[in-house]
DNA sequence: CAAACCTGTATTATGGATCATACAGGTTCC
DNA sequence: GGAACCTGTATGATCCATAATACAGGTTTG
């Protein structure tokens, strides 16, 4: 029985470190511990713990100084958007931030066996599948893979899909929508969204799965988001609503009440050094939400 | 210059397969290429697609038929627990699924800043720790963090959070709770939490970050569960309250109007097979909710 | 200054991942 | 039946990640 096939420790630590560190845990300025104390307490040699902190180095998340430890880079307070519950992004609109979509894949296929039951088509019907990015600020924080049933599609062109919300065109074709549901869930990227997202494969995502229905109660249109967790996440504020011995929350409708000063809510607004990383040539439409 | 750690050349193949299937560019029943194919595809030798076929079909999402070739298992298993928005496990109750709690962890410590800031506390000030094992007909599925203000941990032994919910306890403790803030994330597991969910390290988790407030403000209970992605999702209706021009979607309260013949809470007490899977003795107590 | 840390660098040894190749046996299709 | 696929299995060679160890040089602290 051969041993399974199991990451290399030096990724294995690098993980686990970053992880410690985008989580907060090892606050911006630490000093982690040191080489020989990481090799010990992962039982793994020196050698191992250095290239899982070059990883780090070169990701800009630590700084080296030689003689005297390695300590988290200060700058990289780049604290995740946050979205309601709806996947909303007030708080970015609201702050004047850009959203851009980069359109990277459009076509028509015959989906998958559960994109078409999900859609609820027959057997062999095809549909159109786009794959788009969205960035902020110049940074992508999002993969969105849709599917759209075709005769939904074939009524807004390929330039349209990468300037207007999906959802708008849609209506546009006279399809009313009324309710959707989605699964909230987590992933690992794969080669695809990992080049996407600027992430390195294995990376952890969010994913959101939502399908949205018209009146009649057939799928207009399946998306598949995935999410990088470092500069996304969901938010949601809960009351009570259980009687008496049930403990049980609903979430607060209308705006998010920010919370005092909970530090969750500091959001930077400028990032001065723009212009410093030209997007690449290819289709970059700016649009809103 | 050494070159860059990579990832074992098996893994990534795996995840790049996995990532077509979960995306459905390959569809369940779908026979995928052969592994010559593959090898020379991914220029690597044949031995190691086998690895990465290995790693697919052991996690159950191919099949593999000698002679024939692989695909794309049409059954997906296990269907992960649905929890809805207010993390309530409804429908395992209606289903008489049983849950244990494990209780891992227990004491008093001084909690990170992080923490600290969340409920609201001064530096220095104690709070009583605990890590609990989540677990469904006896396969682990969720592992809480919980951190409470020390006062409020106090009023209540370790053998009595074994057996009751922990915000029961809070509000024994004579604490009103009335509100709440949650986030919900990914991240990659760590060795304690890959070790409580029978997972290897770096696999994908679903996290949720959740902070009970008291009506004067401060924070009383400051969780952090992470969830298996493939046995625990969330998940929610939606209907649309923008007007006009707004698309906007809002989450449907009430019941989910998934199962048609949702019951009201049904709970079961009995779980007819008991005795056959004896879990570990360590102290596993059976806690509803 | 000196002791005790730290990172940076180099060495050799070993085991595991990978490669290239070959063959056995089942399935598909003509 | 037979050709052309496929998966399953075995082999030995090679390469690379890792381990173990040692030493150099900077930083911190008393």
């Amino acid at each position: 029985m051969k041993s399974a096939v199991e990451p290399l420790k030096a990724r294995r630590i690098y993980l686990l470190l970053r992880d410690r560190i985008v989580t907060g845990e090892l606050p911006p300025g630490a000093r982690l511990p040191g080489e020989p104390a990481l090799a010990t307490e992962h039982a793994v040699s020196r050698v191992t713990v250095r290239r899982a902190l070059d990883l780090l180095e070169k990701e800009g998340l630590v700084q080296r100084k030689p003689g005297s430890g390695t300590f988290v880079h200060d700058t990289r307070a780049v604290r995740p958007i946050v979205a309601d519950l709806s996947n909303v992004l007030s708080h970015l609109i609201d702050m004047g931030r850009s959203t851009d979509v980069r359109l990277l894949s459009f076509g028509y296929v015959v989906p998958s066996e559960a994109i078409a039951a999900s859609l609820g088509l027959q057997p062999g019907e095809r549909v159109q599948r786009s794959v788009r990015v969205r960035l902020i600020d110049g940074e992508p924080f999002s993969y969105l893979t849709t599917h759209v049933p075709e005769w939904i599609g074939l009524t807004y062109s390929e330039a349209e899909l990468a300037a207007r919300p999906l959802l708008e065109l849609i209506e546009r074709s006279g399809v009313e929508t009324d309710r959707a549901t989605q699964a909230i869930n987590a992933t690992l990227a794969g080669p695809d969204a990992a080049a996407a997202l600027d992430l390195e494969i294995g990376s952890p995502l969010l994913t959101l799965t939502r399908i949205v229905y018209e009146p009649s109660g057939r799928g207009v249109e399946h998306l598949h988001a995935q999410y990088r967790p470092d500069r996304y996440s969901f938010h949601m504020d809960l009351v009570r609503t259980g009687n008496d011995g049930e403990r049980r929350w609903s979430p607060a409708l209308g705006r998010p009440r920010s919370s005092d000063k909970s530090k969750t809510d500091k959001i930077k607004t400028e990032k001065s050094k723009s212009g410093e990383k030209p997007t690449r040539a290819a289709r970059v439409i700016k649009q809103r939400s």
